[in-house]
DNA sequence: CCTGGCTCTCAGGCTGCTCTAAGGTTTGAC
DNA sequence: GTCAAACCTTAGAGCAGCCTGAGAGCCAGG
């Protein structure tokens, strides 16, 4: 994936959601906050973060309903969830609810960087992992593809174009997501770069006989499906 | 592998990985903490230590699930369990997931040295110890390499990078990652040291008519696979 | 003090990956 | 049917990343 890793902050309180902002931004993270339950789904589903920290306490939707609906979404985002002191059984709830980890308010910027770093390296070296999809399967140990039972080489950009899209199945992903994910760079000008690189993965996945798995969405991005 | 044996401490008490990595650390080990069980199975992932001091009572996933998973992707690491007093059938249960020795809490410091040191050595000479790869092999104790029926002298260096491959078959290894396993040190300037070593050890094991073992994945690293 | 083996540096060469560019094809609106 | 926009395809230039060969420095043993 490229180079520094997102994170969603969603809190009600101003004061925390600054903190915790200009702190991460400082440690050179790409920070996007929410306010709200409602607003941290959508700007999770819009900026497919590596990283939420998120309050258990919000108005309307909270923190364990928020983390309920990613992952019935699928969404393997990287938790960190955070509770008032007297909260125990909420970090509980969480754990089984899906966060990956939790911090108990007040905690020093500190405590939060160190639980941020161990999640996000945890991320970053997954373990041991094979994703799959349909017949399609991505060995993440390996950096190597394998369909059927044909083994599949992958370039550097092959490779992390392809986990986006086994990371995320079925979800339309925009030209813009990707080209931010993928390439680390907002792109202005033109460049087909992305159709290119979905092309190389196309023949290198599809062999002749095999469905179609990368589909084009016209007007809107890409999708990995049957 | 270079000097000093790396540990992996898994244990959710503060207390207990505090004393036992200040008290391994003493004794000239590197030590890497983890608080959960996913974070020991990333952490053992990241780091590849020689040994895992692992708790059975973790929340999430336990103990005994660690050593399966660890043991099912085919990781060999050494492995001592610490089991509560009365978690007899634990005990059991440890060593026919997989542990290599167990230690019943509470214990003395001096007691887990004594079987973190046995099983290091262990470990270090194992009798007769041969690692194959396809036809490739490593024989531990003679420090010698064999490919059909060639034998191959190694140098300290080559042998170290060798094992290192021959521990983790099919996994690319970052060029950070060797660095810091066969030469110990993280390396701020530039070299190629390590794009010289694998030449040479590219020259001796993969000799004009065998296919080649040691695969350059650029861009990230080297990986020894068919 | 010399020798031989091992480790590492350096400079130059080469490979294959990335991206651009230019033309071709499909899609959907009217 | 016509047209523009969106996407596909192919070829190749450029260059970062890796490879190679030669040799300097170092240390242990004679």
């Amino acid at each position: 994936m490229s180079e520094a890793p997102r994170i969603l902050v969603v809190d009600d309180d101003p004061k925390i959601r600054t903190v915790v902002r200009r702190g991460l931004a400082y440690e050179g993270y790409r920070v996007v906050e929410a306010s709200t339950g409602e607003e941290g789904l959508d700007k999770a589903r819009e900026h497919l973060p590596d990283l939420v920290v998120l309050d258990v306490m919000l108005p309307g939707i909270d923190g364990l309903e928020v983390t309920r609906r990613l992952r019935s979404s699928g969404d393997e985002v990287a938790i960190l969830m955070l509770t008032a002191r007297d909260e125990v059984k909420d970090r509980v709830d969480g754990l089984e609810t899906g966060a990956d980890d939790y911090l108990v308010k007040p905690f020093s910027f500190e405590e939060l960087l160190a639980r941020v770093h161990a999640l996000l390296r945890r991320r970053a070296t997954p373990a041991g992992e094979v994703l799959r999809f349909a017949d399609l399967e991505l060995d993440v140990d390996a950096r190597e593809a394998r369909r059927g039972d044909r083994a599949i080489e992958l370039t550097t950009t092959e490779y992390n174009l392809l986990l986006l899209f086994m990371r995320h199945p079925r979800k339309v992903l925009t030209r813009d997501l990707i080209m931010e994910h993928v390439w680390d760079y907002d792109f202005e000008g033109e460049s087909n770069v992305l159709e290119v690189y979905v092309r190389y993965l196309r023949t290198k996945i599809e062999g002749a006989d095999r469905p179609r798995l990368i589909h084009t969405v016209r007007g809107a991005g890409y999708v990995l499906k049957e």
